[in-house]
DNA sequence: CACAAGTGTTTACTTTACTGAACATTTTGA
DNA sequence: TCAAAATGTTCAGTAAAGTAAACACTTGTG
């Protein structure tokens, strides 16, 4: 954990072109603790590790969300966006396949009257989506809307919601979501 | 700062259900210290804060990016997706005026010959997309592709990257990213 | 009512985060 | 070539984080 954040910041402050101790002056911070903190054997609080990180400058979200890897594919062709269906509802998992992606792109396909069961269990992030065809019905806490081709939505996923196709014709739609896990 | 943190442990805490103590025994921290954690009397370590986390539980990544409001709306009609175009290229964004989005999706349309300069200003986050009609060829890095209808894409922004569309008919997609500031 | 089990808070005490000043090396420049 | 000024690391002292055990209070149950 503590070598977690110790070679992350040495990677960020490095990158930046920092010293320990032009990073210390700068944050008013003892140049020893950045150099502990970096080799892992101090256990830094909060308040300490963003006056540190105030000096690079990086805000503790990003510096935690570490979105710094490269991805090793870039493109993706029709047929190996693998269809899993359940029910009278499809989807095709952009990316899928990716070991740490924070967007889950989706192209959703509901049958007529198909749907998904009320989510109660709610999960983190947000969800959103476009119609591209047909008719959804879609809950969202205690607001229920009827969408059609062109409509979008957008909510936390905290929110309790569910899906449904009331119409007599496939509903096609793109949906976006960040993973139920962090 | 301390409050802030106290604050919203607090928060995520009790909505949980969860009492101190309870909280406490589930993650091995005495009690006392969440008590002044929330209180903001303690300026916690971050390994403490995570093992605190942990029994929620969640991420310090989703605690510092603090995404636990409520939308206050769900549903946007077709009119309502404000086009912006640009030479060639136009985009409709869902939820373009919602205070605090983690995603960005996109409906954008390449007319023939258009694209983006190289964006060579990279930036934080993830984009990917999926193409509805017409084909789109895309530079990631140093890969190049001609993607067609059905085909996607997936990569971390801070890949250079550009699009055009090499064809004669008009290109439609949908892209999803994750916004370039944190 | 009384008592048991829960809640969050406060208080000594132990552990440790954090500092300032040393250290050993490497780089810069007159 | 030899200071001079960087670099990152180690170390003793101190300020504070974190704990265990009390506290005062509320809630439910026989």
């Amino acid at each position: 954990m503590n070598q977690d954040i110790g070679g992350r910041l040495r990677e960020l402050r490095t990158r930046r072109g920092l010293s320990q101790r032009q990073l210390g002056r700068l944050t008013g911070v003892a140049n020893a603790s950045i150099s502990q903190i970096e080799a892992g054997k101090l256990n830094p609080t909060v308040s300490m590790l963003k006056k540190v990180l105030d000096g690079i400058p990086v805000s503790l979200s990003a510096f935690f969300s570490g979105d710094t890897e490269q991805a090793e594919r870039f493109f993706f062709r029709a047929d190996e966006l693998t269809e899993i269906a359940d029910g009278g509802v499809s989807f095709r998992q952009v990316g899928a396949n990716l070991k740490d992606h924070s967007i889950q792109l989706l192209r959703e396909c509901y049958q007529p009257g198909a749907g998904t069961g009320r989510h109660a269990i709610t999960h983190q992030g947000e969800e959103c989506g476009l119609i591209l065809s047909g008719r959804l019905k879609i809950t969202v806490g205690d607001q229920t809307s009827v969408l059609g081709e062109g409509d979008a939505y957008y909510f936390k996923s905290s929110q309790p919601h569910s899906f449904h196709n009331p119409g007599n014709v496939p509903c096609e739609l793109i949906s976006a979501c960040t993973p139920p896990t962090f």
